[in-house]
RNA sequence: GGAGGGAUGGCCGAGCGGCCGAAGGCGCCUGUCUUGAAAACAGGUAUAGGGCAACCUAUCGUGGGUUCGAAUCCCACUUCCUCCGCCA
């Protein structure tokens, strides 16, 4: 959610900001105008209250009956009045609430412009790909060939989209989520295992809803979305709360699976698990002060970044053009990971400043330290790893000639005596 | 699932339908005193919206209702606690 007063006073600054992510300056008109409408009519409403408390306070004084039964008659049409207007305040208020819920965020100036991720800029390219002498094969071959992942199963039980990993895959799975979290928490990130499904207004405070609810499994009967991701339930967690500033940043990490429709996705990467409905992933997350959410950010890509070296995988780092910049989002770098199976740079983390964007949706504030008023903070999520994707790379690189996989020294541990997959 | 009890400011806690945005205490901030600190004393200390401003409006879990007027009365919901039942 943008800040009404920005959109009142710096309307034209807005306008090409947004126009930079193809957002009709439209919106922007009709916002300036139901915000007139509704300060008008706030105006009307309040003082007509401000009179309906006065004389309510003067009539318990009153002894004069006859005068007293005059003053409340008045005050009862008065009343009436009030709410018709309250009524109109409300409209007024729910319609300008709709619009801006709508609005996406304002792109850091930093951001190319562009209309999709085809624009997206690429910073930095880690590590070579690998040379093979042989012919690479893809995760679809590899994996059901070594019995560790089973896509027959996965539509049996649930459809396309769904697959079954099981023995080493289903271990390294596993070795992958409990060693990327550790390596967050040395990274200083401090761990939570929250709730899978959340309420209503969590996935607005998120910013998921209401723009995006085709995207989400809901369940109806009672209130509960599970997660697209674990930002949201992060997100959540502090929605009305106000931290002191000596209390951020406030950096979190989470294992979560989480759920997708892929309805906006629909027919594209339908074979392998690089997408589907369900996936796991390790997300990282900072509450942070404004004026230091841009080293956070980079401290962050950094902190991802660090996830694919050790892995030992070839890497890039992207900065996304405003074409293909997500609702909530100022800035976004993703990082991409080279699997030369299915022969594709794959996007295993999305590393955000969502600015005030998601601190306002949710209302989360600090306390400056030298007792000035209450501040939005500014958030920051990025994936620490996207699980299947990583998997993917993970599988396709260490593969040998034979079709065995290698793992990777630093999951080695974590494998319970397995060092090549065969 | 059933029965009962609670939800008030940063915290604790009081609150006859009008003088209550809310007593009192704690905490915090400022000042006096002190070499400094503590103590004592005095003052200040919620959030949001509107207004150039004085100031006004709203908020006592949330949403409705009654009333000229609601923290206070009524209804629904949320949530916490206790007990019973059921269950991984």
């Amino acid at each position: 959610m943008l800040d009404i007063k920005l959109i009142r006073e710096e309307s034209e600054f807005v306008k090409a900001a947004l126009s930079k992510r193809q957002v009709d300056a439209a919106i922007i008109d009709e916002v300036l105008h139901l915000d007139e409408v509704r300060r008008a009519l706030i105006l009307d409403v309040e003082s007509k209250k401000a009179e309906r408390n006065a004389v309510s306070k003067e009539i318990g004084r009153m002894k004069d009956k006859q005068e007293r039964e005059a003053k409340i008659a008045a005050m009862r049409s008065l009343g009436e009045e009030i709410d018709a207007l309250d009524e109109q305040l409300k409209m007024s208020e729910a319609r300008l609430f709709d619009q801006m819920a709508g609005i996406p965020n304002i792109p850091d100036p930093d951001v190319p412009i562009g209309v999709d991720d085809k624009d997206n800029v690429v910073i930095r390219t880690v590590g070579e790909k690998r040379d093979f002498d042989f012919e690479p094969k893809a995760h679809w071959d590899l994996g059901p060939e070594l019995g560790i992942i089973d896509f027959e199963s996965g539509v049996k039980l649930a459809g396309t989209r769904f697959y079954v990993l099981e023995g080493a895959g289903a271990r390294l799975e596993r070795a992958l989520i409990f060693w990327m979290l550790d390596l967050h928490i040395r990274q200083g990130y401090h761990e939570i295992y929250p709730p899978w499904m959340v309420r209503e207004e969590v996935m607005f405070a998120a910013g998921q809803l209401p723009k995006f609810a085709d995207n989400l499994y809901h369940d109806h009967e009672e209130d509960f979305w599970w997660v697209p991701t674990a930002e949201v339930p992060l997100t959540g967690m502090k929605m009305g709360e106000v931290f002191e500033e000596s209390a951020l940043p406030l950096n979190l990490t989470a294992y979560t699976a989480c759920f997708r429709r892929e309805k906006m996705s629909a027919g594209r990467d339908v074979r392998g698990m690089k997408r589907g409905h369900q996936f796991d992933k390790v997300e990282m997350y900072k509450y942070c002060l404004p004026e230091n959410a841009d080293l956070e950010l980079d401290n962050m890509v950094a902190d991802a970044c660090a996830t694919c070296e050790q892995l030992g995988l070839t890497y890039r780092v992207l900065l996304q053009s405003t074409g293909d910049l997500s609702f909530g989002s100022h800035k976004t770098y993703d990082v991409e990971v080279w699997a030369p199976g299915v022969q594709e740079w794959l996007e295993v983390s999305s590393v955000s400043n969502i600015g005030q964007f998601q601190a306002r949706r949710a209302n989360i504030k600090y306390r400056p330290a030298d007792g000035s008023a209450l501040q939005f903070v500014n958030t920051l999520n990025g994936s620490g790893l996207g699980l299947p994707r990583t998997l993917i790379a993970v599988m396709e690189n260490y593969q040998q000639a034979d079709g065995s996989i290698v793992i990777p020294d630093v999951l080695k541990p974590l494998m319970g005596g397995i060092e090549v997959i065969r």
